[in-house]
DNA sequence: CGTAGGCTACTACATCTGTCGGAGGGTTGC
DNA sequence: GCAACCCTCCGACAGATGTAGTAGCCTACG
């Protein structure tokens, strides 16, 4: 179970994002979609950053009609599970606790969350011996 | 109020952290830190890392005696804000309470943290309208 | 058919990062 | 006073990353 921690650049992710959105696509369709987010990146750019993710295994390619389609191999989850665990152990000494408290201190919560948080902590608390 | 945002190479995080534990140190006095806990660098490596975050700001130097003594500029609780921010725009869309469930579901927490968290809940549950 | 337009492959190049080595200058113990 | 150290400065270099241009191949339209 000891997947080693993804290579990602801030690049890769911008463009994992938006292949979580729209799911299969084509260099094109990826790169019009970044386009509509404010990205304005040549063709060729997302084309390099497309071939150098499908090395790191990020991606699988296939050619089925003109061009080619490409997927994420990475989910989403797994890319939160992977920073969330390295944002714990480098700054916070691996203790999930303390970072829990300042998100929720510094970042704004509505009432659903609130309450959906509620939820859990009371199975947790059941749970915790 | 817009501070913005820190660049900070892992490595260069990495020396933050010993200096946030030691404080004000020496080069050398970092090195050993740094040792301690397993990494292996040359004494000029530090160095360089040192320098280079005094260009960018992340860190100050003012020579009293033999050597500079650097101290950090930014807190550890800056960068603890900077990439929960960054880690809930990037995989959450801006949407923390999410972000939270999943932390408490993929860390462990003991009872205290526990405690600290339903406390912290009640207190939010009070304020929010 | 020939040409315009889309697609991929290859190449390029500036920066940033991780990693030092060596030169040159003070300090200090013997 | 000199050898042994420690310190900083400068330069170097490889690999990762951001960002593309160009060339060559296909295809579909007129």
């Amino acid at each position: 179970m000891g997947k080693k921690p993804l290579d990602l650049s801030p690049a890769e992710l911008e463009v994992l994002r938006v292949m979580w959105d729209i799911g299969p696509a084509t260099v094109r369709q990826v790169l019009d979609a970044l386009t509509e987010r404010g990205k304005d990146w040549a063709y060729t750019t997302v084309l390099t950053f497309m071939t150098r993710m499908e090395q790191k295994g990020l991606v699988r390619s296939d050619k089925t009609g003109m061009a080619y389609v490409y997927r994420a191999t990475v989910t989403r989850n797994r890319v939160r599970k992977d920073r969330i665990k390295s944002l714990v152990e480098e700054l916070y000494d691996g203790a999930a606790g303390p970072m829990v408290l300042q998100l929720l201190k510094s970042q704004h919560l509505n009432r659903d969350d609130i309450e959906a948080l509620q939820k859990l902590i009371d199975e947790l608390d059941d749970k915790a011996s």
